[in-house]
Formats: C-alpha cells, sequence, structure tokens
DNA sequence: TACCGACAGTTCGTAATACAAACTAGATTA
DNA sequence: TAATCTAGTTTGTATTACGAACTGTCGGTA
C-alpha cells in the first residue's frame, strides 16, 4: 500500500553528494575546510553563541570550541563576550570573515544556480516549494 | 537578465544538510561511522576497485587505503585480488556488511520517505525528475 | 627480451574533525 | 545562602583527509 516513491530517497542523497561536493570546491579555493566554511556562512547573518551554533552545525560543543579555535587564530572570527551572561560568548565575523564568508556564499550559490539554471523556471518554482517542505 | 532563482541554492544547501543528518543519525545507531557507511552502501550493488571507489566517494586514494583498512578490520568488507590485474583488488562486502549495509540503506531511505511521503504525489515525480537532471 | 613510463594501491607524516567525560565559572532557583 | 543548572573549555582518543614518496605490476616499445 505504501507505494513507496521508487528512487526520490537515492536521488535526495546523490543530490546531497552533490551540493557537498560543490561546497568542498569552493571551501578548498578559499582555502578554508568545508566545516570551517559552513561556520562562515552560518554566522554571515548575525553572531551566534556557541549553544546555538551547536543547533546549527549539529556539533557537539566539545567540537565546535576547536573550530572556532582555528578559525579564530586565522582571523575570520573573535570570540565576542557577552555582557547580559558572563558565561557565554558570541561569535562574530572579523572584516576579513565578512569578506570571505561572503565570497564563499556566493561561489556556492553561482555553482549551484548554475545547475539548476538548465531546468524551466515551472521546475524550478515546483522543486523550491518541495525542497521548502522537506527541511 | 539572470534572474536569480531566489532561494533556491539556499534550499538546496538546507536539503544536503538535513539529508546529512539524517545519514549521520542512522550511521550512528548501526555504530558506523557516516564515511563508514557510505562506503558499504556504495558497495551493495557490486564490488568495487580502490581507484573506481575514490570517484564514487570523491576522497584521494590514500584516504580511501585507511578507510577500507577499518572497515575490513570490523569484518565488514574484504580486500578480493582481481585475477586480471595483480596490482588491483575489489572491495566486497562480507556477509555481515551486506546485512549491516542493507540495514543502513534501509533505515536512510525510509526516513527520506517519511519527509516526502507528505508531498503530493505529483510534486514527488516533479522533484525526482528535477534532481535527476540535477545531479 | 629488456626497458620504461603509466597505473593500482600502500605507507608515512601532518592537520582537522568529532566525540565523550570531566571540569570551571557564572547564572538560577529553592 | 545552598543546590542546581547552564555556557563553554579541556583532555584524551579515534577517525577523516590530504600530499608526497614508495612498491609492485602492467603495457608498450625498441
Amino acid at each position: 500500500m505504501t507505494t513507496t516513491e521508487l528512487g526520490l530517497a537515492e536521488a535526495l542523497v546523490r543530490l546531497a553528494h552533490t551540493v557537498q561536493h560543490v561546497f568542498g570546491d569552493v571551501s578548498r579555493e578559499q582555502d578554508l575546510t568545508p566545516q570551517q566554511a559552513q561556520l562562515l556562512c552560518v554566522l554571515i547573518r548575525e553572531p551566534v553563541g556557541m549553544t546555538e551554533l551547536t543547533r546549527l552545525l549539529h556539533l557537539e560543543k566539545s567540537s565546535l570550541t576547536g573550530l572556532v579555535d582555528r578559525v579564530e587564530r586565522r582571523g575570520l572570527v573573535t570570540r565576542v563576550p557577552d555582557d547580559r551572561d558572563r558565561r557565554a560568548c558570541r561569535i562574530a565575523l572579523t572584516d576579513e570573515g565578512v569578506e570571505l564568508a561572503h565570497r564563499t556564499h556566493e561561489a556556492v550559490t553561482n555553482r549551484l544556480d548554475a545547475r539548476t539554471r538548465r531546468l524551466p523556471a515551472a521546475a524550478r518554482s515546483h522543486v523550491l516549494a518541495a525542497l521548502d517542505a522537506l527541511s
């Protein structure tokens, strides 16, 4: 009865793999690891605390500490003390970090758009609506 | 003139993240790392040589050696010598590996299907066609 | 046959990733 | 105030990933 849509799950997995690959290529060109690039992109909108970051990136806090350490050591982010809570800090992009984050985000978007551009407009909006429903 | 489809690239990235998360959850439940689980799934269809695996998984051969080592140590795969080429080997699932690979593949598929099941059938086929065009 | 470049896979050294458990210090609640 | 919770770090370990150098085999060619 539950007629499984043959291949849709597989297609999603393949797509995820493709996206991951694009992201990896772009990161390498910016001399970043994919994880570092992802962190920068998440911070574009606004500075974020460590605990919130673990939710956004699906990482344990101990893993996150090291990731932030390394990116901070490169001068791309800083730990800004939170004056409401002296235990906490928010991770903010430096000027250099903002620049690199935008470059990375734009490159990823461009390459993905280059692929979707082949699709007819109707298909794009269908996919967009469906993907929004999925995540 | 290149009217960028606003948000489609972002939606793809979010989706990739979701899929990755599902895959990570399933892997952990099977006491595998995501990379190990991915390797097992690739081998379900047929045994594959190291060089071909580097293409399928987008890994350097030196990275692959270690990955296969660890999975072989767990008794999930074996290196089968290729009798046409004594340099080469094909990586094949053991009986235990077959079982685990199927369990993993099925669990991932189930969880992704559970998400897509909310979509109307027409949307599913649109998305399927579009995703096939993208990867 | 003997040589030589190409190829399959491994080894080695290094850096990054990721986790769990234990910990510090500031916040919150009883 | 004392007990408890929370934010983030530290420590130790296994895995992931890469590049460079290496071994052994294959294939072609002189």
